[in-house]
DNA sequence: ACCCTCACCTGCACGC
DNA sequence: TGCGTGCAGGTGAGGG
Protein backbone atom coordinates (compact mmCIF):
# COMPACT_ATOMS: atom_id res chain seq x y z
CA UNK A 1 0.00 0.00 0.00
CA UNK A 2 2.40 2.95 0.74
CA UNK A 3 5.09 4.58 -1.01
CA UNK A 4 7.70 7.13 1.00
CA UNK A 5 5.16 9.63 1.73
CA UNK A 6 2.64 6.88 3.98
CA UNK A 7 5.78 5.65 5.48
CA UNK A 8 6.81 8.90 6.28
CA UNK A 9 3.37 9.99 7.93
CA UNK A 10 3.29 6.49 9.42
CA UNK A 11 6.96 7.17 11.11
CA UNK A 12 6.15 10.47 12.30
CA UNK A 13 2.46 9.29 13.82
CA UNK A 14 4.58 6.39 15.35
CA UNK A 15 7.15 8.63 16.95
CA UNK A 16 4.61 10.42 18.68
CA UNK A 17 2.62 7.84 19.96
CA UNK A 18 4.94 5.58 21.10
CA UNK A 19 8.12 7.20 21.75
CA UNK A 20 9.05 6.48 25.23
CA UNK A 21 6.72 3.42 25.97
CA UNK A 22 8.77 0.41 27.00
CA UNK A 23 8.23 -3.33 25.69
CA UNK A 24 6.93 -5.63 28.36
CA UNK A 25 6.72 -8.46 26.23
CA UNK A 26 6.74 -8.88 22.47
CA UNK A 27 5.05 -11.79 20.28
CA UNK A 28 5.72 -12.64 16.86
CA UNK A 29 2.98 -14.75 16.13
CA UNK A 30 3.73 -15.26 12.29
CA UNK A 31 7.33 -16.44 12.26
CA UNK A 32 7.68 -15.78 8.40
CA UNK A 33 7.21 -12.00 9.30
CA UNK A 34 10.39 -11.97 10.79
CA UNK A 35 12.27 -14.85 9.27
CA UNK A 36 15.65 -14.34 10.28
CA UNK A 37 14.46 -14.93 13.92
CA UNK A 38 12.74 -17.61 15.69
CA UNK A 39 9.98 -16.23 17.91
CA UNK A 40 12.22 -16.87 21.63
CA UNK A 41 14.53 -14.67 20.12
CA UNK A 42 12.61 -11.65 18.53
CA UNK A 43 10.38 -12.05 21.91
CA UNK A 44 13.95 -12.06 23.67
CA UNK A 45 15.39 -8.74 21.64
CA UNK A 46 12.41 -6.36 22.43
CA UNK A 47 11.69 -7.40 25.92
CA UNK A 48 12.42 -4.31 27.99
CA UNK A 49 13.32 -1.97 25.50
CA UNK A 50 12.16 0.93 25.61
CA UNK A 51 11.17 3.08 22.05
CA UNK A 52 13.73 5.94 21.96
CA UNK A 53 12.70 7.15 18.65
CA UNK A 54 10.83 6.03 14.94
CA UNK A 55 12.22 7.28 11.41
CA UNK A 56 12.70 5.94 8.27
CA UNK A 57 14.84 4.72 5.66
CA UNK A 58 13.11 4.24 2.27
CA UNK A 59 10.28 2.45 2.73
CA UNK A 60 11.13 0.86 5.83
CA UNK A 61 10.03 1.98 9.04
CA UNK A 62 12.89 2.18 11.71
CA UNK A 63 11.97 1.74 15.48
CA UNK A 64 15.08 2.88 17.38
CA UNK A 65 15.33 1.02 20.86
CA UNK A 66 17.50 1.75 23.96
CA UNK A 67 18.99 -1.35 24.29
CA UNK A 68 21.09 -0.94 21.29
CA UNK A 69 18.83 -2.59 18.44
CA UNK A 70 16.28 -0.87 15.89
CA UNK A 71 13.27 -2.72 14.77
CA UNK A 72 12.92 -2.43 10.44
CA UNK A 73 9.42 -3.27 8.93
CA UNK A 74 8.70 -3.23 5.31
CA UNK A 75 5.34 -2.57 4.98
CA UNK A 76 5.06 -3.43 2.04
CA UNK A 77 1.53 -3.70 0.23
CA UNK A 78 -1.27 -4.40 3.63
CA UNK A 79 0.84 -3.90 6.45
CA UNK A 80 0.05 -1.52 8.71
CA UNK A 81 0.28 -0.56 12.46
CA UNK A 82 -2.42 -0.05 14.78
CA UNK A 83 -1.99 1.41 19.11
CA UNK A 84 -4.92 -0.54 20.96
CA UNK A 85 -5.13 -0.77 24.47
CA UNK A 86 -7.18 -3.17 26.75
CA UNK A 87 -10.97 -2.19 25.22
CA UNK A 88 -9.53 -3.55 21.49
CA UNK A 89 -9.62 -6.97 20.09
CA UNK A 90 -6.77 -7.38 17.86
CA UNK A 91 -7.42 -7.22 13.94
CA UNK A 92 -7.66 -10.41 11.74
CA UNK A 93 -4.04 -10.53 11.08
CA UNK A 94 -2.24 -9.61 14.01
CA UNK A 95 1.14 -11.40 12.48
CA UNK A 96 3.21 -9.12 15.61
CA UNK A 97 2.43 -7.67 18.81
CA UNK A 98 4.74 -5.35 21.36
CA UNK A 99 2.61 -5.60 24.30
CA UNK A 100 4.21 -1.97 26.27
CA UNK A 101 3.86 -1.83 30.49
CA UNK A 102 1.35 0.62 30.59
CA UNK A 103 -1.40 -1.90 29.05
CA UNK A 104 -1.40 -0.46 25.52
CA UNK A 105 0.15 -2.42 22.58
CA UNK A 106 0.93 -1.91 19.48
CA UNK A 107 0.09 -3.96 16.51
CA UNK A 108 0.81 -5.20 13.46
CA UNK A 109 -1.76 -6.24 11.11
CA UNK A 110 -0.58 -7.72 7.84
CA UNK A 111 -3.70 -8.95 5.15
CA UNK A 112 -1.53 -9.97 2.18
CA UNK A 113 1.68 -11.36 4.30
CA UNK A 114 4.15 -9.96 2.59
CA UNK A 115 5.11 -7.54 5.52
CA UNK A 116 8.73 -8.15 6.81
CA UNK A 117 10.63 -6.88 10.14
CA UNK A 118 14.04 -7.95 11.69
CA UNK A 119 15.96 -6.41 14.32
CA UNK A 120 19.34 -5.26 13.83
CA UNK A 121 21.82 -3.76 16.03
CA UNK A 122 21.42 0.06 15.80
CA UNK A 123 25.29 0.82 14.69
CA UNK A 124 25.27 -2.02 12.45
CA UNK A 125 21.94 -0.75 10.52
CA UNK A 126 23.48 0.72 7.20
CA UNK A 127 25.07 -2.86 6.94
CA UNK A 128 21.83 -4.67 7.04
CA UNK A 129 20.60 -5.96 3.68
CA UNK A 130 17.50 -4.22 3.80
CA UNK A 131 19.21 -0.64 3.94
CA UNK A 132 22.58 -1.41 2.45
CA UNK A 133 21.71 -1.26 -1.02
CA UNK A 134 19.20 1.45 -1.43
CA UNK A 135 19.82 4.47 -2.92
CA UNK A 136 20.33 8.05 -1.88
CA UNK A 137 17.30 9.78 0.08
CA UNK A 138 15.49 11.69 -2.75
CA UNK A 139 15.51 14.64 0.00
CA UNK A 140 19.31 14.33 0.93
CA UNK A 141 22.01 16.10 -1.21
CA UNK A 142 23.41 12.73 -2.64
CA UNK A 143 20.08 12.23 -4.75
CA UNK A 144 21.21 15.14 -7.13
CA UNK A 145 20.04 15.57 -10.91
CA UNK A 146 24.35 14.47 -11.70
CA UNK A 147 23.12 11.70 -9.60
CA UNK A 148 20.36 10.91 -11.77
CA UNK A 149 21.39 11.10 -14.72
CA UNK A 150 24.49 8.97 -14.02
CA UNK A 151 22.08 5.84 -13.14
CA UNK A 152 19.42 6.32 -15.89
CA UNK A 153 22.30 6.29 -18.38
CA UNK A 154 23.77 3.10 -17.91
CA UNK A 155 19.79 1.88 -17.81
CA UNK A 156 18.32 0.21 -20.57
CA UNK A 157 15.03 -0.34 -19.23
CA UNK A 158 11.73 1.41 -19.28
CA UNK A 159 12.20 4.40 -17.26
CA UNK A 160 9.21 3.64 -15.27
CA UNK A 161 10.68 0.39 -14.31
CA UNK A 162 14.03 2.08 -13.35
CA UNK A 163 11.98 4.40 -11.14
CA UNK A 164 10.79 1.65 -9.27
CA UNK A 165 14.00 -0.03 -8.66
CA UNK A 166 14.70 1.18 -4.76
CA UNK A 167 18.59 0.48 -5.52
CA UNK A 168 18.76 3.97 -8.22
CA UNK A 169 15.64 5.78 -7.01
CA UNK A 170 14.58 5.06 -3.37
CA UNK A 171 10.71 5.60 -2.37
CA UNK A 172 9.19 5.64 -5.61
CA UNK A 173 5.97 3.75 -5.90
CA UNK A 174 3.67 2.81 -8.79
CA UNK A 175 2.02 5.89 -7.84
CA UNK A 176 4.45 8.39 -7.59
CA UNK A 177 6.75 6.59 -10.38
CA UNK A 178 3.88 7.40 -13.02
CA UNK A 179 2.79 10.90 -11.23
CA UNK A 180 6.53 12.27 -11.78
CA UNK A 181 6.89 10.69 -15.38
CA UNK A 182 3.72 12.92 -16.12
CA UNK A 183 4.98 16.04 -14.69
CA UNK A 184 7.59 15.69 -17.00
CA UNK A 185 6.67 14.78 -20.25
CA UNK A 186 8.37 11.47 -20.27
CA UNK A 187 7.16 8.35 -21.70
CA UNK A 188 6.94 5.36 -19.15
CA UNK A 189 7.90 3.07 -22.23
CA UNK A 190 11.11 5.53 -22.66
CA UNK A 191 14.72 3.85 -21.98
CA UNK A 192 16.04 5.44 -19.05
CA UNK A 193 19.50 6.62 -20.98
CA UNK A 194 17.29 8.22 -24.10
CA UNK A 195 16.23 10.95 -22.00
CA UNK A 196 17.61 14.10 -22.51
CA UNK A 197 19.80 16.08 -19.64
CA UNK A 198 17.37 18.35 -19.55
CA UNK A 199 14.49 16.25 -19.01
CA UNK A 200 16.22 14.41 -16.18
CA UNK A 201 16.97 17.24 -14.63
CA UNK A 202 12.88 18.15 -14.77
CA UNK A 203 12.27 14.52 -13.51
CA UNK A 204 14.71 15.43 -10.40
CA UNK A 205 12.74 17.87 -9.35
CA UNK A 206 9.70 16.19 -10.14
CA UNK A 207 10.36 12.83 -7.99
CA UNK A 208 11.00 15.17 -5.26
CA UNK A 209 7.50 17.52 -5.76
CA UNK A 210 5.54 14.37 -6.22
CA UNK A 211 6.75 13.18 -2.58
CA UNK A 212 6.49 16.53 -0.73
CA UNK A 213 3.20 16.98 -2.33
CA UNK A 214 1.86 13.89 -0.80
CA UNK A 215 3.71 13.90 2.38
CA UNK A 216 1.86 17.44 2.71
CA UNK A 217 -1.18 16.14 1.97
CA UNK A 218 -1.08 12.64 3.75
CA UNK A 219 -0.27 14.27 6.70
CA UNK A 220 -3.20 16.77 6.46
CA UNK A 221 -5.18 14.29 6.28
CA UNK A 222 -3.51 12.33 9.00
CA UNK A 223 -5.27 12.80 12.73
CA UNK A 224 -2.97 14.63 14.59
CA UNK A 225 -2.83 13.04 17.35
CA UNK A 226 -3.66 9.76 16.27
CA UNK A 227 -5.77 8.28 18.72
CA UNK A 228 -5.21 4.56 20.64
CA UNK A 229 -7.59 2.27 18.37
CA UNK A 230 -7.02 3.25 15.30
CA UNK A 231 -4.83 2.81 12.37
CA UNK A 232 -1.83 4.67 12.47
CA UNK A 233 -2.49 6.16 9.60
CA UNK A 234 -0.56 6.84 6.33
CA UNK A 235 -3.24 8.27 3.60
CA UNK A 236 -5.55 6.97 1.34
CA UNK A 237 -7.27 6.20 -2.09
CA UNK A 238 -9.43 9.64 -1.90
CA UNK A 239 -6.57 11.78 -3.10
CA UNK A 240 -6.95 12.33 -6.48
CA UNK A 241 -3.78 11.37 -8.61
CA UNK A 242 -2.99 13.15 -12.06
CA UNK A 243 -3.02 10.25 -14.48
CA UNK A 244 -2.60 7.17 -11.83
CA UNK A 245 -5.92 4.92 -11.79
CA UNK A 246 -7.26 7.02 -14.39
CA UNK A 247 -7.63 5.10 -17.13
CA UNK A 248 -9.47 6.59 -20.06
CA UNK A 249 -10.11 9.84 -17.93
CA UNK A 250 -9.14 12.79 -19.55
CA UNK A 251 -5.47 14.28 -18.90
CA UNK A 252 -5.46 17.11 -16.81
CA UNK A 253 -3.67 19.26 -19.33
CA UNK A 254 -4.81 18.27 -22.45
CA UNK A 255 -7.41 16.25 -22.20
CA UNK A 256 -6.53 13.39 -24.28
CA UNK A 257 -7.82 9.82 -22.66
CA UNK A 258 -5.46 8.24 -20.28
CA UNK A 259 -4.14 5.22 -20.96
CA UNK A 260 -2.88 1.97 -19.24
CA UNK A 261 -0.37 -0.04 -20.26
CA UNK A 262 1.33 -3.32 -18.49
CA UNK A 263 5.22 -2.61 -17.79
CA UNK A 264 6.60 -5.33 -15.43
CA UNK A 265 3.40 -7.37 -14.43
CA UNK A 266 2.53 -3.82 -13.14
CA UNK A 267 0.30 -1.21 -14.61
CA UNK A 268 1.51 1.84 -15.90
CA UNK A 269 -1.09 5.16 -16.28
CA UNK A 270 -0.18 7.69 -19.12
CA UNK A 271 -0.76 10.72 -21.00
CA UNK A 272 0.30 9.20 -24.76
CA UNK A 273 0.06 12.71 -25.96
CA UNK A 274 1.70 14.87 -23.26
CA UNK A 275 4.69 12.03 -22.18
CA UNK A 276 7.15 11.66 -25.10
C1' DA B 1 25.75 -6.37 -14.12
C1' DC B 2 21.38 -6.41 -16.01
C1' DC B 3 16.67 -7.85 -16.98
C1' DC B 4 12.57 -10.86 -16.90
C1' DT B 5 9.08 -13.75 -14.63
C1' DC B 6 7.19 -15.64 -10.83
C1' DA B 7 6.05 -16.12 -6.08
C1' DC B 8 4.36 -14.51 -1.78
C1' DC B 9 -1.25 -13.67 0.32
C1' DT B 10 -6.18 -12.03 0.95
C1' DG B 11 -9.97 -9.51 -0.64
C1' DC B 12 -12.63 -6.78 -3.74
C1' DA B 13 -14.91 -5.42 -8.08
C1' DC B 14 -16.44 -7.09 -12.14
C1' DG B 15 -18.95 -10.01 -15.69
C1' DC B 16 -21.58 -14.05 -16.62
C1' DT C 1 -26.31 -15.52 -5.31
C1' DG C 2 -22.33 -17.68 -6.73
C1' DC C 3 -18.26 -18.43 -9.13
C1' DG C 4 -14.42 -17.37 -12.09
C1' DT C 5 -11.12 -13.70 -13.42
C1' DG C 6 -8.19 -9.98 -12.84
C1' DC C 7 -6.46 -6.63 -10.11
C1' DA C 8 -4.26 -4.25 -5.85
C1' DG C 9 0.22 1.68 -3.59
C1' DG C 10 6.06 -4.16 -3.00
C1' DT C 11 9.96 -6.78 -3.42
C1' DG C 12 13.21 -11.08 -3.53
C1' DA C 13 14.58 -15.22 -5.56
C1' DG C 14 15.92 -17.60 -9.42
C1' DG C 15 16.51 -17.95 -14.17
C1' DG C 16 18.74 -16.36 -18.62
Amino acid sequence: MPELPEVEIVARSLDKLVKGRSVATAVLRRQRLAPDHTQAQFAKKLKGATINFVHRRGKHILIDLDNGRTLITHLRMSGRFMLLNGDHEDPKFAHAVLYFDDGTRLVFDDQRHFGLMKIVDTERLNEANEIAKLAPEPFSEDFSPDYLREAMRSSNRPIKEFLLDQTKVCGLGNIYAAEALFLSGISPRRRGRSVSGSRTELLHRNIRAVLQEAIDAVGSITPDPVFVGEEIYGGGSERGWRVYDREDEPCPTCSSAIRRIRQGARSTYYCPKCQR
